[in-house]
DNA sequence: CCGACGTCCTGCTAGC
DNA sequence: TGCTAGCAGGACGTCG
């Protein structure tokens, strides 16, 4: 679900609310996540304020007073948000940290596909990041995007995808920046001109940052940090409107499976 | 080595 | 109106 707009509001909406507040517990559900939680953290944690709230591609760091980490991972349904005291536990809720002011910091997530790990140190959590992450969408060097684009022949919307080419990028704005940039999403990636290439990553980046102003894309369970809707399904052209008319041309928009994933473009302005 | 595909899990809905 | 197959913002392991 949450891709970087969606987890860049989360960090925003949980900086105020968590910064200098300190995690006075640990509560959690016998459901176990991606990665196993250790009970062992939980005394690294507890007494310890929040320093900062970073966002690195689709992941989430809570940076904490001596130096340690919370990293977390949303999958498709999880909100990590800041509840108000006397808030009852909804259901899916699979780890709680109470803070001092009352508030609560809760990860719920149904299908279970997100994480919640600790690292006791930055350049622990920078290892980990390392060879599953590229750059952010507005430091990868168009040369370096042209490239990774010319050696492979998969499909444009298979590199977009790909989180060790660029970081961030999901189901939603892949098909966004396809249709922005006016470029088929089946073509191979070493089809792709030099200006199309360029064309492509500039689309990227705009889609994304209008995404972030209008604090993401609520469709399913996206939420923000402070629990409140995103605005930028409303802006979708093509993502999850099959069948509707293009907003440029008119034509239906067409639905097909590309890596695993549906895929929405019109066929007469993407070529 | 590269790329396609299945798998993890629960909930919702399109279509019968 | 009621049921169920299939699909959903992701990531990773396996297979050919």
């Amino acid at each position: 679900m949450p891709e970087l707009p969606e987890v860049e509001t989360v960090a925003r909406d949980l900086r105020p609310l968590l910064v200098g507040r300190a995690l006075v517990g640990v509560r959690r559900s016998r459901k176990a996540l991606r990665q196993s939680w250790s009970k062992a953290w939980e005394a690294q944690l507890v007494g310890r304020r929040v320093e900062t709230v970073l966002r690195r591609g689709k992941w989430l760091l809570v940076g904490l007073e001596g130096g340690s980490f919370l990293m977390v991972h949303l999958g498709m349904t999880g909100r990590f948000t800041v509840v108000a005291p006397g808030v009852a536990t909804e259901r899916h809720t699979h780890l709680v940290f109470p803070l001092d002011n009352a508030y609560e910091l809760r990860f719920r997530d149904a299908r279970r596909f997100g994480s919640v790990t600790y690292f006791p140190d930055q350049p622990a959590w920078q290892a980990f990041l390392a060879n599953r992450l590229g750059p952010e969408p507005w430091d990868l060097a168009a040369a370096d995007w042209r490239s990774a684009l010319e050696r492979t022949r998969r499909p444009v919307k298979a590199v977009l995808l790909d989180q060790t080419v660029v970081a961030g990028v999901g189901n939603i704005y892949a098909d966004e920046a396809c249709y922005a940039a006016r470029i088929d999403p089946r073509r191979s990636g070493n089809t792709l001109r030099a200006a199309e290439a360029d064309r492509l990553l500039q689309a990227l980046r705009d889609v994304l940052a209008r995404a972030i102003e209008s604090g993401g894309s609520s469709i399913r369970d996206y939420v923000g940090g402070n629990g409140q809707q995103g605005g930028y399904q409303r802006e979708f052209a093509v993502y999850s409107r099959p069948g509707e008319a293009c907003p440029k041309c008119g034509r239906k928009i067409k639905c097909v499976r590309i890596a695993g994933r549906s895929t929405h473009y019109c066929s007469r302005c993407q070529k």
